[in-house]
DNA sequence: AAATCGCATTTTGTTGACAATATGCAAACC
DNA sequence: GGTTTGCATATTGTCAACAAAATGCGATTT
């Protein structure tokens, strides 16, 4: 289910009609029943998630950390059993994830989690490359000063890690550094669209390998140079640095899988 | 949850097992049961396509050709019975046309035609702009003979319209000629991200009008100039005009709204 | 008269049951 | 021996009923 963080009109009935979540918290407090943080939090939760998208984000996030393997079979009744709910709720799930292309859907034999050929993810990063290349140029016109100093800092944990073989700690920093930059670009179709092939590339079915053979001090110096080109403003630097920097990887993940 | 292990690569009983559709086709003919094309596609139609996503185009095309408003409502039972089906395939459609970007769920109040306001409208254009060059980049180079008479049929019938005042008809050509380009480009990622940002913008609300006021002259002497440049292989070229026949649009579109 | 409250109705969320299809094994057949 | 055929099982597709929430209207209160 989508963000939908905007209008939300609904003219009918203006006395009666409440605008909602929001409107539901402002009387809450008005009336000083003050909720703890953690209960308002939980209300929102319950307001926002039916069982579809819960069942949704539990399987992105186990395919996303390995826990279902890539190509596996999700078997309905399985699934919800272990969810403790039942399979309609599994079943919109799946459609939602299939649209995403993080599994494909088999009528009649199931559902499988998505298997991305070298061919695909090659032309994933293609894609890619121009995406974030475009994520380049409007992040240097739009990142404020806190942005900017969280890439900073970003950048700095990154160092930190070089030396370490903490290549986990590493991925996760380089997924941070990307998403931040994407959301400081503030255009939503961009982002959406930016997460949605970064999603589909973590199934890449080796990336677990080609994550611990990648150099980091290369890509920590194309950070850099990216962050210092976003803190000056020039867009069209940026531009072809990311751009450059996407392909660098794809590049770099190209020569790990030969050399096995 | 019981995890399913390995890939299940249903290596058993190779001899039988068929590669499905594929495989069950050839034996048909290979039988020379000879089914009529027409037979044999609606077997494939069968065997593709379960209520749910007959479902799921059905309202697909019903909200492009604006036979649904944007913004309506749409009632689960409605729907389930105008097209003769339960709710539970309705729903399951209504999961894949958000993650598409089509319609909106709201927990407990329902699902809405997704609302494209101008701001949005612009971001989407700003992202198709640089997937649209990367079609143009690529096609250059994969583009076949075929193809490019196709693209030159397309241009001959927009010039044939141009007298008219068949905006309808134009509208539909100018569809087709991006859409082939973008096939030629030989990549699934960009193919399948194209046809989403299109058809995320037929939900821009006055998008009907814009077709009318949409200077049909240019945008074929555009077509012209890119047909060209591929033609010649020029992929340089070809990225830089579809990138700005793209940029183009965008601006006659806003053009036309500050006419009003 | 305006706002609030309560209740009937409508609509959505979820579930369990049933039907249709595919899968896997074993017997039969050449 | 290898292939086909039939049947038992497992899994998916669809549906209808139930539960929960929201909506809209009218009564009540001030």
């Amino acid at each position: 289910m989508k963000a939908s963080p905007a209008p939300r009109v609904r003219p009918t009935r203006a006395s009666v009609k409440v605008v909602r979540t929001s409107a539901r918290a402002a009387s809450a407090q008005a009336i000083a029943m003050t909720p703890s943080a953690a209960s308002a939090h939980a209300i929102g939760l319950l307001q926002e998630h039916s069982l579809a998208t819960l069942a949704q984000h539990e399987l992105e996030r186990r395919i996303n950390c390995g826990e279902i393997a890539v190509g596996a079979k999700l078997n309905e009744a399985d699934i919800a059993t272990a969810l403790g709910i039942s399979r309609g709720p599994v079943r919109e799930a799946f459609r939602a994830l299939d649209q995403a292309g993080l599994v494909r859907v088999e009528k009649n034999r199931g559902v499988f989690v998505r298997q991305v050929s070298l061919d695909e993810a090659d032309e994933i990063y293609e894609v890619r490359a121009v995406l974030e290349g475009l994520i380049g140029r409007l992040a240097a016109q739009h990142i404020d000063a806190a942005e900017l100093d969280q890439l900073r800092a970003i950048v700095k944990k990154m160092h930190a890690q070089e030396k370490g073989r903490k290549v986990e700690a590493y991925f996760a920093l380089n997924l941070e550094f990307h998403d931040l930059l994407a959301r400081a670009a503030r255009n939503g179709a961009l982002l959406a669209n930016y997460r949605s092939l970064v999603n589909q590339l973590g199934l890449y079915r080796r990336a677990t390998l080609a994550r611990s053979s990648e150099n980091i001090q290369i890509s920590t110096r194309d950070h850099e140079a990216i962050v210092a080109a976003i803190a000056a403003r020039n867009a069209t630097l940026a531009e072809k640095l990311l751009r450059e920097h996407v392909l660098h990887s794809r590049e770099r993940l190209r020569l790990a899988l030969a050399a096995e």
